[in-house]
DNA sequence: GTGGCGATGTATCGGACCGATACATCGCAC
DNA sequence: GTGCGATGTATCGGTCCGATACATCGCCAC
């Protein structure tokens, strides 16, 4: 999961660790608390040994920083092609980790960069996950209820509850995929780069207005 | 966290991993999705070899199973008297892993066994935590809005839903704690052995009526 | 009666991720 | 000029997961 993440933000522009694990904060921020430094650089090593992504060595055009010679400085690190090929394979990839909370989340915050027909097929299965864990809940709430102390039902009913608001949210974001009016705008353009942008080119994008 | 999961199940009864794992996905079913064999085993070693759990070799007085003998059926486990004063204390114990989504789940699910002082405690550092969360949130859906592209910012929406919604949740359980209401009823007793029952006696259980 | 098969049951291994910790540099307030 | 908080890179031990393997039991079809 956090090799997607990560691809998928250098994507966007190039980044040394310590912007990634802000920029990824701001991102997932409604799905994790924050990644740790212990995950984050073992895996951009990882990323670097694999060719997905390699070291931007700092142009030093522009006069900003005065010339850090000795090295040991911030480390930018920038997607390589082969990079790419990976992100979309991983995009694109369906597996059962793709449904679990975190593996949604992720996926669902690269969105922008994933086809429609993807996200459809993604946001079924997360939602047949969820109706899954409802049934489960409301198993327990039904059958098992006399066994179970009070502090432990309300925590039932709370994950009910959460599960049924969470279909919900997932039953109109299907409608609005199907109906070509997904939510789909801006997408913040590949800083740095050429104006080579492979994001799709969706339908009229426009929710319900929103102050 | 596991730790305090299985500590907690095996005070109501003596139980083998397959059943402790049932149980514990019916307990923390609203939490997470369902644990691992790979954590179970390993942490009952653990357990066992902290002393706070033993074998129950199975006593053999009532003509159930045709008598076992060469070993490799199912192995018993009970929770030992060192293990009871662990589980006190680690329930008591209130650190920063108490409040992330998991850790305030499983310290939840036992509030049962928890006295009023630390549920309040805890259900109050929850929600500083979700706070926090939900101003974070709010900063990102306010002042980077623009920098996100559209399906981003749903999730942010989304996400910022739940905390508020949470933290309504936990507000009603305090005020309800604080007056006495408390949801603590049956607590299901220790089945299979002496009736010596550490469970808090707190004052007069009930709810809003729910059908 | 036997052969298969799904539920029950125990166990290990590699890998992902976290939390604590350490340490170095930069900018700036005092 | 110096202390201190933000920036920045890095490692280590530990927890937990997912895949896999394997053994037993009850039961139904043939």
């Amino acid at each position: 999961m956090l090799e997607l993440a990560i691809l998928g933000l250098l994507q966007e522009a190039p980044m040394h660790g310590y912007e990634l694990r802000k920029e990824l904060t701001a991102k997932l921020g409604a799905i994790r608390a924050a990644i740790s430094y212990g995950s984050l650089y073992p895996t951009l090593r990882r990323l670097q040994a694999a060719g997905w992504i390699t070291e931007a060595n700092e142009t030093p055009d522009v006069s900003d920083v005065p010339a850090l010679t000795s090295r040991r400085g911030r480390v930018v690190y920038k997607i390589t092609a082969e990079g790419k090929e990976r992100f979309a394979q991983l995009i694109a990839h369906a597996g059962p980790e793709t449904y679990d909370d975190t593996g949604f989340g992720v996926h669902f915050a690269f969105f922008a960069r994933t086809d429609q027909a993807t996200r459809l097929r993604i946001l079924e299965g997360r939602r047949r996950k969820i109706e899954e864990r409802r049934e489960g809940l409301r198993d327990v709430l039904g059958r098992a209820a006399e066994r179970l102390d009070a502090y432990t039902l309300e925590l039932q009913r709370h994950g009910l509850d959460a599960c049924e608001r969470e279909v919900r949210w997932l039953e109109e974001l299907i409608a609005n995929e199907r109906s070509g009016r997904a939510p789909t705008a801006p997408i913040t353009g590949a800083a740095g780069g050429q104006p080579e942008d492979n994001s799709p080119p969706p339908p009229g994008a426009s929710r319900e207005e929103r102050p």
